[in-house]
DNA sequence: TAAATCCTGTAGTGCTTACTACAGGGTATA
DNA sequence: TATACCCTGTAGTAAGCACTACAGGATTTA
C-alpha cells in the first residue's frame, strides 16, 4: 500500500498527466497520423523515453488520451438519467444541448479526436477508436433510456424502437452541429440550433404520439 | 487545339484519373497524414514522379481528390433545386435524404475525407479543406433557397434567419447520420433515420408556422 | 527523318517517424 | 548506509516520409 503522499508516485502521475494534456491538444488538432511522440515531447517538455515508459506505445497513448478526455468531460455534460415526472421535454432537451455544447467549447479535445477517429477505416484499427466507440454505445444507451421515459407508454407499446432512434437521431444531429461549429465557428448561431434541434425532435416525437392516439 | 483522340493525351488523362482514385481511396480510409504518397503509387502502379508531374504537391493532389469526388457525387444525389408547387414537404425530403446517402454508400470517399478535414485544425490549413467548406458552403445556399421556396411567405418574413438555420440543421444531421453509419454500420437502420430526420424537420416547421398564424 | 513535347522509371535527397538500449539520478525501503 | 525500484536524459536504430534530378522511351509535330 503506497501513500498517496509519496512524492514519486506523485511526480510520476504529474508527469502522465503533462503527457496525456499535450497528447490531447495536438491528436485533436491534427488526428492520428498527424500525432507525433516528437511533437508530445516537445509540448509536454517530457523525453520520448517517458512516453513509453507511461504508455508503452503511440496507440495506447492514444487510447488512454480519449478514456481521460472522457472522464474528464463527463460531469461537465448534462446527465441523460431519467427524468423527474412531470419535467418539460423541450426545456429538458434545451438545456442538455447547451450543456454539452458548453462543455465542448470548454474542453473540444474529447470530441475532435472521437469523431476524426470515428471516421476513419484502416486495416488495423487504432485502440483509440475501439475505446471511443464503447463510450459513443455507452451515451447513446443513457439517451435511448431517457427518450423511453420521456414517451407515453402507449407509444413506446406500438413503436418499440423508436425510442432509440429518437436517441440516434438526437446523438448525430448534436455531432453534425459541432462539426458544424468546428468548420465554421463564427459563421453559426449555436444557441438558435440547438433550441431549434430541441423543437425538432419534440415536434416529431409529438406528431407521431398524435398519430399513434388517433389510430385507436 | 489538341485532338481528343490524341492517344497521348488519352493515355495521361487515364493515369490521372488512376492516380485521383488510389488517393481518394485511401485517403478516405486514413485521412490526410495517412495518405502518403508511397502508399498511393502502390495503389495506382503509377510512380512517384507521375504524381508529382500531374499534382505538383501531396497537398494539391488531396485538394484535387476533394474537387474530383464531388464533382462525381453531384450528380448522383439529389438537387435541392426549388420545388414544384404542390410538392410534399416530408416526401421530399425524404427522398433527398435517401438519395444523398445512397450515393454516399455508393461512393463514400468525398464525404469521409471531407468531414475528417473539417474536424481538423492545424495551423497551415491544408488546401484540400478550403475547398472541401467552400463546396459545403454552396450546398448549404441551395439548401437554404429550397427552405425558403418551402415555407409560407408569412412564417419567412417573421423568422427572416429561419430557412437558413433549418438548412443547417439538416445538413448537421445528415452529416452526423453519415457518420453514425461509417461507425456502426450493421447496428443501423439508416433508412428509419433518414425518414424520422425527414419527419423531424417538418414537423418543427410545422409548429413555428402554426405559432406565427396563431400570432396574429 | 528530325525536333519537340510529354510522361514514366530509376535512384536518389535530407528529414521525420515510432521505438529502444541503457546509464544514472532521485526516492523509498531495509 | 546499503539496496531496490522508478523514472528521466542521451543517443541512438531502421524504416518511412515528401519530394527531386534526370535520363530516356513514346508520341506528335515540322
Amino acid at each position: 500500500m503506497a501513500p498517496k503522499t509519496d512524492r514519486r508516485t506523485q511526480h510520476s502521475e504529474e508527469s502522465r498527466r503533462r503527457i496525456l494534456q499535450a497528447a490531447a491538444e495536438i491528436s485533436a488538432e491534427r488526428g492520428y497520423d498527424g500525432t507525433s511522440v516528437a511533437l508530445v515531447t516537445k509540448r509536454s517538455g517530457l523525453p520520448a523515453s517517458s512516453v513509453y515508459w507511461h504508455f508503452g506505445s503511440k496507440d495506447e497513448l492514444l487510447a488512454e488520451v480519449v478514456e481521460h478526455s472522457y472522464r474528464q468531460w463527463l460531469p461537465r455534460k448534462a446527465r441523460w438519467a431519467p427524468p423527474e415526472p412531470g419535467t418539460d421535454r423541450v426545456a429538458y432537451l434545451r438545456d442538455a444541448l447547451r450543456q454539452a455544447g458548453a462543455s465542448f467549447a470548454d474542453q473540444p479535445e474529447f470530441m475532435r479526436l472521437g469523431l476524426m477517429l470515428l471516421l476513419e477505416r484502416r486495416a488495423e484499427e487504432p485502440a483509440a477508436r475501439v475505446r471511443f466507440k464503447r463510450i459513443r454505445a455507452e451515451m447513446l444507451d443513457a439517451m435511448s433510456e431517457w427518450w423511453e421515459a420521456m414517451l407515453p407508454e402507449e407509444v413506446n407499446a406500438s413503436h418499440p424502437h423508436l425510442p432509440r432512434m429518437l436517441a440516434q437521431l438526437n446523438m448525430a444531429a448534436a455531432d453534425g452541429l459541432y462539426m458544424m461549429s468546428v468548420g465554421d465557428p463564427e459563421e453559426i448561431d449555436m444557441n438558435g440550433l440547438q433550441e431549434l434541434l430541441a423543437l425538432a425532435l419534440d415536434a416529431v416525437a409529438d406528431r407521431i404520439a398524435r398519430q399513434v392516439y388517433g389510430e385507436e
